[in-house]
DNA sequence: TGTACATCAGTGAACGCGCGTTCACTGATGTAC
DNA sequence: TGTACATCAGTGAACGCGCGTTCACTGATGTAC
């Protein structure tokens, strides 16, 4: 018990054939300890290696450096929160349902993985080098929040009335107001990451209200959009 | 010119009184790294002393360590950001005209100042060490708003009808809607600062646009009391 | 007026640490003949 | 069937670096007698 301490994961070595069970191993143990760390823009190398229990060289047979591991681990993160994304989405009802249920699950997924979430859109990674990926990424997140919030715009009641005013809106409006709802979701989810300790206010409410506020509908028929998106029956 | 490129400041030894000097060179010299370097988070007590031109060890007679030197400076930076909203508000016309102005000086701030903002907003400062007082300053900062966008909905020509509905506001409700307001233009702020490579819309709009969403607003009258508050005449 | 002493404001060298990266290597497993 | 060789999957030691922190020190300036 006390010689064994030092030694944390006795690996035995892989087969030959099967080098890429490794690789596999590292992007695990790299998106855990983002996941895991308080503050997942300081990871090493060395950390990712000791996860493993392998020799800190053997990384660079499967990534030329940490910055290309922890690329590969977030493309997988972001890939998973907009699958998150859709399948809340496909479970909802109307344009409208549709919009709270991306939202909801986007927020949701943001103060479950605060680390990774930070790493992937707080842009606090190594040298710039990650958001290359990590903005092509928001771009394309960004793409099905438009969409989606200008479905639910077309679709409200009132629609009609608006057509007489001067509010026509051509794609660079619809582009901006969608621009606007992620920088309203991205500030709710880095404010309540950030300042946990804070007393806060039931997320499904802010996240009502500021659906809400985005599609200028009664904040009570989207509480009850989102609650039924909490608990999907 | 060749043996002189190794000494950078060539700083002299402060006289007898005068210990207070360093002191304050050393804030002076930790603030600009801040707002220079691309990841402020990253900053080192070695940096700041190189910076200044002195041996790492005099920093300990002025601050016992790197984390109480940084919470200094953001504690200037945060009393900086809170003027400039309070000035700000004071040549403005009105409850809405002094929601837009502190609005829009926030934002500017923050997108003119991206490494102070990081370091205090961002919740990336070693291990926390630093939230104490960024919380307790983000509170502060929080009351004005709540304060300044309860004084504008108070004032809007349809309030009457509003009182005939449910939603009559207390206290808890005001809060909560200035807290949606900050965390809307957090967002804002730090998406901004974190993509700009990205093509954005005009800043001042998306703040006027902001703005008018969380007070029910029409967009261009609010477009145009940020307007006169981006240039004060 | 002279001198011993105290204090102030920092210095400079050293320490141990964790880091990224390199390099020659090892030892098991498959393949050719 | 036996054996030489190639390849695969990773090891282990070493390197130079920048870091935070410590410690005894230095040298100018003020103060007491």
């Amino acid at each position: 018990m006390s010689s064994e301490e030092a030694v944390p994961h006795r690996r035995r070595r892989n087969p030959r054939g099967q080098g890429q069970v490794l690789k596999a191993e590292l992007v695990e143990a790299a998106a855990r300890l983002l996941a895991t760390l308080e503050r997942p823009e300081t990871l090493t190398l060395r950390q990712v290696a000791r996860e493993v229990g392998v020799a800190p060289a053997s990384i660079y047979g499967h990534f030329p450096d940490l910055g290309a591991l922890v690329q590969h681990v977030l493309r997988l993160r972001y890939d998973e929160l907009a699958t998150v994304m859709r399948t809340a989405a496909d479970g909802a009802e109307g344009p409208l349902g549709d919009l709270v249920a991306r939202c909801a699950a986007y927020v949701h997924w943001g103060v479950e993985h605060p680390g990774q979430y930070r790493t992937l859109f707080g842009g606090g990674m190594p040298a710039e080098l990650v958001p290359t990926n990590s903005h092509g990424a928001g771009e394309e997140l960004l793409g099905s929040v438009v969409a989606s919030l200008a479905g639910a715009r077309q679709d409200q009641p009132e629609h009609q009335d608006r057509d007489q005013h001067q509010d026509r809106r051509g794609p660079e409006q619809e582009w901006q107001a969608g621009l606007l709802l992620w920088t309203a979701l991205h500030g709710l989810v880095a404010l309540y990451n950030a300042h946990g300790n804070m007393p806060w206010p039931d997320l499904t409410d802010l996240i009502a209200q500021t659906v809400a506020l985005h599609t200028a509908r009664p904040v009570d028929e989207i509480v009850e959009l989102a609650r039924t998106a909490d608990r999907p029956t």
